[in-house]
DNA sequence: TTGTAGGCGTTATCAT
DNA sequence: ATGATAACGCCTACAA
């Protein structure tokens, strides 16, 4: 049985296209007889509208986009967070989400074309922001509304983010209250543009505490587990160790628990550790994580709610929103040091 | 400027509008020249086809749906991992995914219908099954491919599922080995499809290992951590406590030790505990939990190749897919008892 | 090798 | 109150 349409109900009541079209859609310059008579055909025959006749007509889909990167599972659950955030929120305003999986690069940039310029979706959620992000260039380039998770400094365009160089440089400066004065940071890698402010507040904060800047104890990973581990690894080797290491996400920290614990020396009392995001595994870990409170399915809500008001072309008060960071001091930062 | 079509180049270029969509869906019926020149139009207007027209026009979108449960984020991780899997297969095969975050129920079910009849998907993908689920005597009814991740017993569709049955008797059968006389069972809701075969699993082993059957040992929770803290709670609370406590999936396990923990007591010392899934949680608890393991990332990949090869009208070779638990023995099954 | 014409299913405009 | 007609952008017989 083939899929009931306009003209199939129009054929089965006796009126014409456009009047079933009108009749449906609540128009009320028809008669009420006819409508009802129509309604319940259309009941009869299941009738579903066909959406892509919908949105090749009507110019919109009420569908965000959002392409996320090819690696993201239990490893990067920070995009999940993210998706469930947006998704939440653009269900309750009746929007679906269209995701694309793609490795960061060419074909990347081609998926937000297909979207965008494919007239797939209404707008797009970015995040992971690097710090010259061809996808923002493009998307700049377009009429396309978008809001972004992540901001690189001075460039301009409608985001939210958490302000990652206060939150690092408050971090700085609970370890050193906790007496310590060799501060390792394990950093993100260069070219996502949350790396420099992190980078930047580690380097603030040691300037207004009058301590040595010390390269050696700035080390990059790649944001995941292995990565931290091997961080800690070789800060942990070099002659005049740290007390304390900052890793620049949970995963990264974790890592380096990991790491710590293998050498034989003891989380939080040997050498402390914090990481940012406060993931759920951070809570569990043991000793549980001293990390920087990312509110990211909230930070997804509030992407959402943006994007559609964008879309709806009504004001949005600010288009640079920077959350306060939040610090949540467990076991893994320790005790203050005697001494 | 406004968006390229085919008639923009069309105009540019002097040729027709079907000799633009020949040379550039690569027909090898257009003269070479004319399908350079219009090549180089269309990038030179960066053309990029209008896929809702496309898909309107061709029956087919290259898009796999999906309907998320509305409360899905960090507290339910799993729906977020077997996404991923979905999504990195879907990617390699050239698809997109759409999703709708939905309250299991009616607006659920009229998601399904927006997907599946308003033609925006070529197949879906669903999970969480429920004992006679409405979603599938709806997909029945439907052209549309569609596989599903569990199974309920003697109803007939294409599934992955692991052998829930199995897997609780063997975990049964682990505890019993460690001197357990006493196993408790945290069993899901009962109208998910997946509670039937694991409460049974659970019965069985009893019945093999000649144990007393106690109604009172089975207490049933709603799958997230505080309701398995909460059935902890009945079940240490009993007059005969069990020394075991099995739950259906990881999240009420932890909430069954975080409970058995506020006790005073020692998870796997006092009381063992086990979970099903082997979340990432899981290993990093502490103690580590015991647990089976579903390869969730693994099955989401897999239903994705078989919808796709479904909706490519290929042929499958096993439409019923029932995986071998695989259990995993950590510390909070405890040691073997003695005595 | 290229062009004409029709249709996918919907909505909007304009008559009647 | 209802209907004929066109258009959204694309693809594909069929003609020339």
């Amino acid at each position: 049985m083939k899929r009931a349409t306009l003209k199939t109900i129009s054929d089965e009541s006796g009126f014409s296209i456009t009047t079933v079209s009108r009749a449906l859609a609540g128009y009320d310059d028809v008669n009420e007889q006819t409508r009802q008579r129509i309604i319940e055909i259309a009941q009869r025959l299941g009738y579903q509208p066909n959406l892509t006749a919908r949105h090749l007509r009507s110019k919109h889909t009420n569908t965000i986009g959002m392409v996320i990167p090819l690696t993201a599972h239990y490893s990067d659950l920070f995009f999940m967070e993210l998706l469930s955030g947006v998704g939440q929120q653009a269900a309750q305003h009746g929007y679906d989400l269209l995701l694309s999986a793609q490795v960061p690069g060419e074909e990347e940039l081609s998926a937000y074309r297909r979207m965008v310029d494919g007239s797939r979706v209404d707008g797009m959620v970015l995040a992971r922001v690097r710090r010259h992000d061809a996808r923002i260039d493009y998307l700049k380039g377009t009429a396309q509304p978008y809001v972004v998770f992540g901001h690189s400094g001075d460039d301009d365009y409608p985001y939210i983010d958490v302000d990652g160089e206060k939150g690092i440089r408050q971090m700085v400066h609970h370890f050193a209250d906790y007496g310590h004065r060799r501060i390792a940071l394990i950093a993100p890698p260069d070219e996502l543009a949350f790396a420099a402010p992190r980078v930047a507040g580690y380097w603030a904060a040691l300037e207004e505490l009058g301590l040595p800047r010390d390269p050696a104890l700035v080390v990059t990973g790649d944001l995941s587990m292995d990565s931290g581990a091997a961080a800690a690894e070789r800060l942990l080797s070099l002659p005049d160790p740290p007390t304390a290491i900052m890793a620049c996400n949970d995963q990264m920290a974790l890592g380096a628990m990991a790491a710590i614990t293998t050498r034989g020396l003891r989380v939080g009392r040997d050498v402390a550790v914090s990481g940012f995001d406060d993931i759920p595994a951070a809570a569990s870990a043991s000793p549980p994580l001293t990390t920087i409170r990312q509110p990211i399915y909230q930070i997804g809500q509030r992407l959402a709610q943006t994007l559609i008001r964008l879309i709806h072309g009504e004001t949005v008060d600010n288009l640079h929103v920077l959350l306060e960071p939040e610090l949540v001091i467990r076991a893994s930062s320790g005790e203050p040091r005697s001494g």
